[in-house]
DNA sequence: AATTGACACAACCGCGATGGT
DNA sequence: CACCATCGCGGTTGTGTCAAT
């Protein structure tokens, strides 16, 4: 079959530099395009599908080639993906010197590292029992300050603990919150990212509004007991500013860089209900992928009828 | 020193969209 | 309008590296 003799002629795997200059040289007379007739001139073995791959992700010129996503990247990979969901090249757009490949194994590592710290930190060890029980329901939410707003128009999904820097006492997230820690657990910190995502299906306002306007807390909002999740990688905080009565302790730049300080115990998060109160998990939200467990430690909101 | 796990990166595959005939 | 080739995108898998044990 002619076919097979020709799929029999087709190179597959890593690339050589010598295929790499051929690679080169054709774009160069001809452009990126017209990929399969590189394979039927007989110029390379491959097929013009990885011809392009091969282009567009490591030969197209100005790409960013092994250096990591900057805390401004990762920060704007964040937020369009968000906006956008899985849509990698429309994110890689906005970014200069990344592919689509690029921004897509990004999130993914991050999805996976994610996961991971969630299902290890969400299951109770008997080395902390107390400190990985589940938060019940019967604990008041803390009071929260009463100037906190949300951009109704954001579909935001804010990255919280990601740190852009680490010393030995605290983490530098990326949208500029300062966290302390224990230093000898800091390399579990290092190791873990949070989303949350503002459901909200309407389209986000232009990222530049966006960025300085991370969602806060409306009440349509919820909290994870940041402690107990987080209960083998975090001993103790500082740098709150906000206290409550029944031992939170809030300061709610840990959200965005336009207000100050860190959240020391909780997480904020928003969340869908549906009319009679029940707890409804955006169906293309990123929390999905998690561990259904991680759903446990949320505390059912205070309804408007209450 | 060997093993293991996490991670980043490269590349492939399947599928839908698009454009030419 | 149908068919086909090509392109582009998103999902997935494979592989090398490095740090921890």
């Amino acid at each position: 079959m002619r076919s097979c003799r020709r799929e029999s002629r087709v190179r597959k795997g890593p690339w050589s530099a010598e295929e790499d200059e051929v690679l080169i040289n054709f774009v160069n007379q001809n452009g990126p395009r017209g990929w399969s007739s590189i394979q039927s001139k007989g110029l390379l073995p491959r097929t013009g599908k990885s011809c392009r791959l091969r282009w567009v992700n490591k030969l197209r010129p100005n790409l960013k080639v092994g250096c990591k996503f900057s805390a401004e990247e990762e920060r704007i990979v964040v937020e369009l993906q968000a906006r956008f969901g899985n849509k990698w090249a429309t994110i890689a757009s906005h970014l200069s010197g990344r592919t689509d490949n690029d921004v897509k194994n990004f999130w993914s590592s991050r999805k996976k590292r994610l996961a991971r710290t969630l299902s290890s930190t969400s299951q109770p060890t008997n080395k902390h029992p107390c400190r990985n029980q589940i938060k019940q329901n019967s604990t008041p939410l803390p009071q929260l300050p009463s100037n906190l707003e949300v951009p109704e128009s954001s579909n935001s999904m804010i990255q919280v603990g990601a740190p852009s820097s680490l010393t030995s006492e605290s983490i530098q997230t990326v949208n500029g919150s300062l966290i302390s820690t224990n230093p000898s657990k800091k390399s579990a910190i290092s190791e873990s990212s949070w989303f949350i995502q503002h459901p909200n299906p309407n389209p986000a306002p232009a990222l530049s509004e966006s960025y300085n306007t991370l969602p806060l807390l409306p009440d349509h909002h919820q909290m994870i007991d940041f402690e107990s999740v987080f209960a083998e990688s975090i001993t103790s905080f500082s740098q709150s500013s906000f206290h409550s009565t029944n031992g939170y302790d809030f300061d709610m730049s840990f959200f965005g860089g336009s207000l100050e300080g860190s959240c020391s115990k909780s997480v904020v998060v928003p969340v869908q209900r549906d009319p009679v109160g029940n707890l409804i998990n955006n169906p293309d939200g990123f929390f999905d992928d998690f561990p259904t467990d991680v759903f446990d430690c949320l505390d059912p909101l205070p309804t408007s009828l209450d």
